[in-house]
DNA sequence: CGTCCACGTCTAC
DNA sequence: TAGACCTGGACGG
């Protein structure tokens, strides 16, 4: 799945499962994906990973001299050698929403396996790029995305953005002109004074690393399914009382306390009322059956699409709406949440960690609206 | 059953 | 800057 974290546990998982191991013949893409055919076939190969904020790259790495027995009719020419060698292959991997890496028994392949790579040993195992929506993307012979950020966790220092979401440039850089330190403490107290007040260029960094050294994400060891542990880590995003507002691309942000000086206004988190009442399109047939805008595939699913669109123009009437209950309880498709906002909403909750309180109160003074969820909750504790 | 929603890009107007 | 690209879970009727 597609955090930037969970990319970095995918290349981690990678790495381990594959250690070791040898790949063996062609990589198979499903039928459906409409992701380039990885045209890439060897009689034994390893696998390896890297990441870089959202993507991950493999390497199928030929174990040293083996003849390809395919004259290498329809492949590109660049993929084997003058003596028909195959060469090392980069793949680089986008997730979309939905992409993630599972290594299972090759007679079981996960639903959505678009791409595998199988082992060479009997019975086979397959490594499997498992994408339920299709977002994702894979290209050969793939770089790093040239115009993308640097990675918030590896590439930290190149990460220099400094701006909260609905904060002004202005307040921002004005605030970390009077974070100076006095010149007069020494080192050690600066650092940790620097580690106890973290801005939020640091807290971009800190929490994805929190994210990473708790593992699991379906990518940890064995079988710790451990869902449940990272929705307790989670803090302000889908948790009950935390607020969310639809910023200008229609993403749901989720923070706690004011939104600040430019939260888009009449944008409101969807509650079901709101919009219900705001839709402008009375519940006739008509509904159900807009005119697609663009002349095209006609598939059922633009249809849908299409009739989206027009509630989505309805919403815009919501601004005067009721919403007082509106950041109490819509959560998105999450069951276990419930839990986590007992457990949030009581004040005598315990830290889970004494590491994590540590963490956590490092947080503390941080004016980031992104970030103060985590930190006022801690408040509360 | 229908509707809404989801951790992200892409690209066509 | 909308819409497109997709599947599937939750929820409401």
């Amino acid at each position: 799945m597609p955090e930037g974290p969970e990319l970095h546990l995918a290349s981690c998982y990678i790495n381990t499962v594959c250690a070791g191991l040898i790949f063996s013949g062609k990589v198979e893409k499903s039928e459906v994906s409409k992701n380039p055919e990885v045209l890439f076939e060897s009689d034994a190969y390893v696998i390896s990973a890297t990441s870089r904020g959202k993507e991950i790259k493999l390497t199928l790495t030929p174990l040293k001299e083996e003849k390809n027995t395919l004259p290498g009719r329809g492949r590109d020419r660049e993929e084997l050698s003058q003596n028909g060698l195959q060469q090392p292959m980069d793949l680089v991997f986008r997730f979309g929403m939905s992409g993630s890496f599972k290594f299972t028994s090759a007679a079981e392949l996960p639903k959505h396996a678009h791409l595998r790579f199988y082992t060479k040993e009997s019975p086979h195992r397959a490594l499997c790029f498992v994408d339920c929506r299709r977002f994702g993307r894979w290209e050969v012979h793939g770089t790093w995305q040239p115009d993308r950020g640097p990675c918030v966790m590896l590439e930290y220092e190149k990460f220099r953005l400094k701006i909260p979401p609905f904060e002004n440039a202005r307040t921002v850089l004005e605030a970390l002109q009077h974070r100076k330190q006095s010149p007069d403490l020494t080192l050690s107290k600066k650092v940790k004074l620097k580690q106890e007040n973290p801005d939020l260029l640091e807290l971009c960094h800190a929490v994805p690393m929190e994210v990473i050294h708790m593992g699991g994400m379906g990518y940890g060891p064995e079988h710790s399914d451990d869902a449940a542990a990272f929705e307790e880590w989670l803090q302000c995003y889908c948790v009950p009382g935390m607020r969310s507002l639809r910023d200008g691309n229609g993403r749901t942000i989720w923070f706690q306390g004011e939104p600040g000086p430019m939260a888009p206004k009449g944008k409101k988190s969807r509650k079901k009322h709101s919009w219900v009442n705001a839709d402008p399109e009375p519940p006739s047939p008509k509904v159900t059956k807009p005119v697609p805008k663009r002349s095209s595939k006609g598939s059922s699913s633009q249809e849908k699409v299409a009739k989206r669109s027009g509630r989505k123009k309805g919403k815009e009437l919501i601004q005067g709406a009721e919403n007082a209950k509106a950041h109490e309880a819509r959560k998105p498709n999450t069951r276990s949440r419930r839990k986590a906002s007992a457990s949030q909403a009581s004040p005598t909750n315990k830290a889970p960690a004494a590491d994590r309180k540590r963490q956590a109160s490092a947080r503390r003074s941080t004016g980031a609206v992104t970030a103060a969820p985590r930190s006022r909750r801690v408040k509360a504790e």
